[in-house]
DNA sequence: CACTTTTTTTAGAATAATTCTAAAAAATAA
DNA sequence: TTATTTTTTAGAATTATTCTAAAAAAAGTG
C-alpha cells in the first residue's frame, strides 16, 4: 500500500459522486503535486481488482468509479447528467427468480429527470 | 435516404448480434467497397436519433447499436462475451412503481454464466 | 426538367480516454 | 543490509470517436 494508492482509496471513498480517472486525478494533484495519470489508472485497475471499489461505464463512454461494490440502482439524469445511487434490496433474487437461473451481478442504470431539473 | 444509410441499416437488422462500428463498417465495406467508417459513425448517430436503431454502451467502452429500441434485459456472458436479448414485458412499470416516479428508460445488463460455457 | 438549396459522403486530421513502455523509486522479503 | 518485487513516473502509443472542409448526391422549386 503506497502513499498514492491510499490517497486515491481515500478520494474515492470520501467523494459522494461518481468520478471519472481524470476528476480523481484532479483532487490527487491538490494533495500529491507530483501524481501520476497514470498512477490513478493503475491504481483504478488494481483497486477494482481487489474489490475495493466498482468500475462504472456510462453512457458518455467515461468510465467512472464507485466506493461501494454492493450492487445498487444507478438513477442517471437525462438533463443535468448527474448520478445518483439508489438502494435495491432484493432485486437481484427477483430478477433470478424472472430468468430461471442464477446470476452473478447486474448494472441497472435508470434515465430520468431529477427533481432540480424538473 | 442514400444507398449507404440504407446498406447500414439493413445490416443491422439482419444482424443477431450488437455489433460495434467498425464491425459493421467491415461488412458495409463488403459490399460498398467505397464507404467511409465516418459515413458508417454519421449513420449511426443519425439513425439513432430517429429511433430506428438503439446505441449501447458495454463495459468494453465501444459503443454497440441495437436494430431493437424497444426496451430489454441484455444477458452478458461473463466467460464468453456474448450479449443476447431477454423480453422484459412489465418491466418499466415494475420500476417505476418501485421507485416511486417516472422514468425515461432504463439500461439493465445482467451478467452470468451461458448455457454453452457452463 | 434545369437550377438552387440542403444534406450526405468522403478522406484525413484532430481529440480524448486509456493503455503501454522502460527506467527510477519505493516497498517488501530474506 | 541486500536482494527481489512492486509501484511510480513521464511520455509515447493506441483506439474509438468526432471534426473539418470540399465534393457528391439528394431533395425542393418553378
Amino acid at each position: 500500500m503506497t502513499k498514492q494508492r491510499a490517497l486515491i482509496l481515500r478520494l474515492i471513498r470520501e467523494s459522494k459522486r461518481h468520478m471519472t480517472a481524470d476528476e480523481i486525478y484532479q483532487l490527487a494533484k491538490a494533495e500529491m503535486p507530483g501524481i501520476a495519470l497514470a498512477t490513478v489508472y493503475n491504481n483504478l485497475i488494481h483497486l477494482s481488482e481487489i474489490g475495493e471499489i466498482k468500475k462504472l461505464t456510462f453512457r458518455d463512454r467515461t468510465d467512472r468509479y464507485d466506493k461501494s461494490s454492493i450492487p445498487h440502482i444507478h438513477l442517471v439524469c437525462d438533463v443535468c447528467g448527474k448520478v445518483c445511487d439508489h438502494p435495491s434490496e432484493g432485486l437481484q433474487q427477483e430478477m433470478e427468480q424472472r430468468l430461471g437461473f442464477p446470476i452473478h451481478e447486474y448494472e441497472l442504470a435508470i434515465h430520468y429527470t431529477c427533481e432540480n431539473c424538473q
